[in-house]
RNA sequence: GGCGGCAUAGCCAAGUGGUAAGGCAGAGGUCUGCAAAACCUUUAUCCCCCAGUUCGAAUCUGGGUGCCGCCUCCA
């Protein structure tokens, strides 16, 4: 198979690509906390594993990509009962702005897609499989994992356990409640106790719900298995979130949760994080009423995944100004001559696709074996696009262009035309106009021109109603 | 305080030992009734600073400076 390096977490260095496996990945991001609705770093997050899922299997791995999504928690509690809905009601709603946020980013839908609340009983098995062995202690109704049983925490963030047992010191001591539950600052709740009143399941602890990272570590248990391939996410989930994963699984299996660790960066607004406690953060359909999906997409795409994007209102026009090109470079053929050319091929014209397509696919494929890099591959495009521009012949040009769009596509870029689409509001500008030419003509006697509106109009399901008054209405027929 | 990352043209950004991809903006040109768009050409003797290793470094080593992230919910 491919000689796919990726850069691992976990070693921090750049490693060839071998899956458990031969042939199969088994893949895992983690998703949204469904309280409110997703932000442009959600979307770099989606659109990374997206371009990721869709690299493997373009390059021949037969991928299972799972992504979760996180329909109860501590913040959608707050958050409900901050606005008045039920927690259930407020993580529906929010599951569907998600959907349709990752729909309209042409994120392709993940193989698999649990929700927590659909793992309660695994969970409550998976946490008691931790107290049986002794990695995890009930305390007044909650139940914490004991971090100082499993050896080897700290590893993904390369930070040993009494380092930050000293940084957690300062943290904890406000949490005095806490601090009476927990053996350990570092200890991490699996299962929370809960009012009757409260949302919760029944468990062997009395009514209560899960904690984050057991969700995360049940799920892949359940749904893929044991040891996975890739584990993906943000690169805050680094620590606490991953490295808690990790201790809950290996406790409980005695083997590695992941081979390969990815986490891309983030997406910063003037040089700082964007996030929902700064207040800074735009949100997925913000940007879509101006911005088109392959516009957001390419501008996250320019830059590795690993590397920050310092987001500005110039960014994303620039990134728009640059989608332009390539689909002017797509348009460099008329779908007429296009299909002419098509039907008149030969053998020639076929081998010569064949070697153009074969000769950016192996540029394409060494940008992207190199670690996902997509800010080369999307050079790629570019290189295509002048070549289209410079070429002469109309046959050459179009196997050109049809190498784009492939590669394209494996990007999740549509590379479509959506300049010539209109919204409601300019096609009423533009039927009023119309009117005001037809008065015009109407006022000079010129019946043709004031008829040819009209029919055109009609033809195009627009009315128009000449009233006593001299004035013209219209509504749709 | 601990840990990690980054520093490449006006802006964004690839490149981790062999002589600086790509995008945006700018300049010149082609086209054009005017305008806009589009297309073509062009744009870093040099990669934060200092010292070192090497035939050779943006790329490796040491030191310095600056910025950012994580350590608390966060993609």
């Amino acid at each position: 198979m491919s000689p796919l390096q990726v850069f691992n977490t976990l070693s921090g260095k750049k490693e060839d690509f071998t899956p458990l496996t031969a042939g199969t990945v088994l893949m895992y991001a983690c998703g949204p906390t469904v309280y409110d609705l997703c932000h442009l770093g959600h979307a770099r997050m989606a659109i990374v594993y997206d371009v990721i899922q869709r690299y493997l299997r373009y390059s021949g791995y037969k991928v299972t990509f799972v992504r979760n999504i996180t329909d109860i928690d501590d913040k959608i509690i707050n958050r409900a009962a901050e606005i008045g809905l039920r927690p259930e009601q407020l993580a529906r709603e929010n599951t569907y702005n998600f959907w349709r946020d990752m729909h309209a980013l042409n994120i392709t839908s993940p193989d698999i897609e649990p929700r927590a609340t659909e793992f309660i009983q695994a969970m409550i098995a998976f946490a008691t499989g931790l107290i049986d062995s002794g990695h995890a202690y009930v305390s007044g109704g909650d139940v914490y994992f004991e971090v100082a049983t499993f050896k080897q925490y700290g590893k993904l963030k390369k930070q040993d356990l009494q380092e930050l047992v000293s940084g957690a010191r300062e943290q904890v001591r406000s949490q005095s409640a806490l601090k009476e539950l927990k053996r350990s600052p570092l200890d991490f709740a699996l299962w929370k106790s809960a009012g009757s009143g409260e949302i919760g399941w029944e468990s062997p602890w009395g009514h209560g719900r899960p904690g984050w990272h057991l969700e995360c570590s049940t799920m892949i248990k359940n749904v893929l298995g044991e040891t996975i391939d890739i584990h993906g996410g943000g690169e805050d989930l680094v620590f606490p979130h991953h490295e808690n994963e990790i201790a809950l699984s290996e406790s409980l299996h005695g083997h590695p949760l992941a081979r390969y660790w990815l986490h891309n960066s983030f997406v910063q607004i003037d040089a700082e994080k964007m996030s929902k406690s700064l207040g800074n953060f735009k949100t997925i359909q913000d940007l879509l009423k101006t911005y088109s999906a392959d516009t957001i997409r390419l501008l996250l795409l320019q830059t590795h995944y690993r590397g920050p994007i310092d987001f500005t209102g110039e960014s994303l026009t620039a990134a728009g100004h640059g989608l332009q090109r390539l689909i002017r470079a797509t348009q460099a053929v008329s779908s007429e001559e296009a299909a002419e050319l098509i039907a008149a091929a030969t053998p020639e014209t076929s081998e010569l696709d064949f070697q153009i397509m074969q000769k950016f696919r192996g540029e394409f494929t060494a940008a992207m074996d190199s670690d996902f890099n997509t800010a080369s591959a999307v050079a790629v495009l570019f290189n295509i696009a002048d070549q289209i521009f410079l070429e002469t012949k109309a046959q050459t040009r179009l196997s050109y262009i049809s190498a784009l769009t492939s590669i394209a596509q494996t990007l999740g870029l549509t590379l479509e035309d959506t300049s010539h689409k209109v919204g409601n509001d300019t096609a009423s500008g533009i039927i009023e106009l119309l009117l005001e030419i037809r008065a015009s003509a109407r006022a000079k006697k010129d019946f043709a021109t004031s008829d040819l509106i009209r029919d055109r109009l009609v033809q195009l399901g627009v009315k128009l109603m000449d009233t006593a008054g001299g004035g013209t209405e219209w509504e749709k027929s």
